[in-house]
DNA sequence: CCTTGACCTTCCAGTGACGGGAAGCAGCAC
DNA sequence: GTGCTGCTTCCCGTCACTGGAAGGTCAAGG
């Protein structure tokens, strides 16, 4: 099938695809007569796996060392294991210092009334706070 | 003062400094004879206003906004409580993706045994799934 | 056969918010 | 004068794409 097709599939834009190809992500794909790059169902599984992957937050490279173990018949499922906990890791640090930033942030903004006077704790503490 | 020591008192690089300069965050600084950027104290305080409201996540674009109402003293505190809440919702939004993410990547991980064995139940969530 | 329109190709440039590093002055201690 | 550090501008690289230009291909309709 044409790239369009494997795009919607896959839910991978066609544009992405290319660009996934020119970076070694997935072997470059077979080409038609005239040129047009013709996918197989396996490549669009493929496509499915990469966009689920990324779509948990794994980084392009991430998925590269996923998609590894994931042709690899032998491999271990501990090595799996171990890039999605330091992925959850990460995450949850991530989530800790939004949740920071967001209790800052409400504790400025409660202390601001928020009328059409200019005295303003958000402003003030921006400028005189951290 | 120099560009080094305005980075210092600031928080924000020397080059990051230079950065806002060319993109009209900041007006441009006095130079000395000798072509140095030369910087005095309410200029360092305004990148320290730039400083914490970069750290609290808010994009170029909003501090510029930001700053704007921290100049005008006319401004109505409503609109400053605007764009922060708004950045509030923002990262509210984003901690809830990150936490369904973190949130199915644990059951994935919970299901695997994480051994030298090659079943895994993470890779074939990703293979199947979504 | 010709046109239209959708689809495909490559290549170049831009995004946000900087950081790295080169090449070349400025300033100060010794 | 000789180091050393700090300043200047300039361009490239990051990450993961997205947009657009210029042009070739294919199937349907007239």
């Amino acid at each position: 099938m044409n790239i369009g097709e494997a795009a919607k599939l896959s839910g991978i834009s066609a544009k992405t695809i290319r660009y996934y190809e020119s970076i070694g992500l997935i072997p470059a794909a077979g080409r038609t007569a005239a040129g047009y790059r013709a996918y197989t169902r396996n490549e669009v599984e493929t496509l499915r796996f990469i966009h689920r992957a990324r779509s948990l937050g794994f980084s392009v490279e991430d998925v590269s060392g996923l998609l590894e173990l994931w042709r690899d018949r032998s491999r271990a499922s501990a090595d799996v294991k171990s890039i999605a906990l330091s992925h959850v890791a990460a995450i949850e640090r991530k989530i800790a210092e939004l949740d920071s930033i967001r209790r800052t942030l409400l504790d400025l903004t409660n202390r601001c009334c928020g009328d059409d006077h200019p005295e303003c704790p958000i402003l003030d503490g921006l400028a005189s706070e951290g």
